[in-house]
DNA sequence: GCCCTATGGTCCCGTTCTGATCCATTGGGT
DNA sequence: ACCCAATGGATCAGAACGGGACCATAGGGC
């Protein structure tokens, strides 16, 4: 356990989960621009030619618009949001979806229950409510990453970024799942009622209720996994 | 967030974290043998030579002896487990220690109410009345790893390898900060029933009871952190 | 006693990554 | 019209790193 790979490949290809990560969890949206590249090649803590060489394939696959010139940058495609990533993906066994899950579980419904124990200020809830709001209205093309985005914002009202930072990496995991699986409209008006609960509980400060809301949401889309990846 | 840090340091460091940490943590005790290089290298997703050096580094430091030969190897010297590390600690913000005591809080809490849910194969079992047991008999500078070593078979019991694995990491950090405030014999008291109560719940399968007796003991670290280091 | 095997010790070469410097493009301000 | 600032584009030398081959050492089995 102490001994995993330090690594998870190299320097390029982490470039890319990253930014491909920021689009597909809507930290960054359609039309908008990522960091410049010296700024964010700082924050990742890699030289701008590695970053480069990953914005450019990003761009060569369709993700990214690279603009030159002052207010030039890397914009994000409107078509980003929908598209499939064509990776032939292996299929995850069941201990790999369990370990998923069970992480998921555990800092999921941690978080939530931190986010509703604490008072936030008040821009957080407008965050909050702006993302359940999307998250109602999206296409459904859209929809997934209008999902991690609500999630993401709930961890992010822990005040802890490592939690924030922990919930991001397994919703990546989570998605890559869900990408093997079919999207069902009866499924998405579920979550919705849910999302809804968490929320309305998370600003009455009620952390047992939140608590709950969120166990039942994550079930369901554990129970949906399971079923369909086993 | 998704834009934080990829490397953290080169790989020359993460080694030598990554082993050093196995030891503080209890995964190897004194006397044991880590993996042969080959292995170890390849398991941290690293070349061999990188691995040598951090090896050699660590023994130069007195925490490690190299033999050579067949039935050679790195091995964890006696006074390794009670040896403080010679490093200038820069004095944490508020914000991080905070960060990291909610992260700890959800990672462990929930970590616990998994373990305690499902049942699980006696031998860990075992494994668990070990590390309770050497907790308690632990000597007082034996006893920071052998409570280290406790908390860590707990997460593993979630069979989580994910879980397991961000609960070690955030356990380092607590290590890093307990290092700066005074071990007190009242407070392992404390600890040792608290400990107590913890595994009892685990075994009777009773998550509600294992999550409170889990809170209250987590509590106790973070108030003596908070009042310390503030 | 000899040899075999499992280990650490050393070296080399190719690839990746970095850090730095300079160039090219664009739009806004004066 | 000009210049300046903020951006991406390109290149290079050198360090870091990895993969592999080979050597050295110690202990166990025959």
């Amino acid at each position: 356990m102490a001994f995993r790979a330090i690594r998870s490949g190299n320097a390029f290809e982490e470039c890319v989960e990253r930014v491909l990560s920021a689009v597909k969890l809507g930290l960054v949206s359609p039309g908008e621009r990522l960091p410049a590249e010296r700024d964010l090649a700082g924050r990742l803590g890699v030289s701008r030619v590695t970053l480069r060489d990953a914005l450019r394939s990003l761009a060569d696959a369709g993700w990214l618009e690279i603009r030159r010139g002052r207010h030039g940058g890397a914009f994000v495609l409107d078509r980003a949001t929908t598209k499939r990533q064509i990776r032939p993906v292996p299929h995850p066994s069941k201990e790999s979806i369990e370990d998923t899950l069970v992480l998921r579980q555990v800092l999921e419904l941690g978080a939530v229950e931190v986010a509703a124990s604490s008072a936030v200020r008040p821009e957080a809830y407008d965050a909050l409510v702006a993302a359940l709001e999307d998250c109602r209205t999206a296409a459904p093309g859209r929809y997934r990453t209008a999902d991690s985005r609500l999630h993401l914002v709930v961890t992010e009202l822990t005040g802890s970024p490592s939690v924030a930072a922990a919930a991001a990496d397994v919703r990546m995991r989570v998605n890559d799942l869900l990408d093997a699986i079919p999207l069902l409209e009866r499924n998405i008006a579920h979550s919705n009622d849910q999302h809804d609960r968490i929320v309305r509980a998370i600003r009455r400060q009620q952390p047992a209720a939140a608590r709950a809301a969120m166990e039942e949401h994550l079930a369901g889309t554990a129970a949906l996994l399971r079923a369909f990846l086993s």
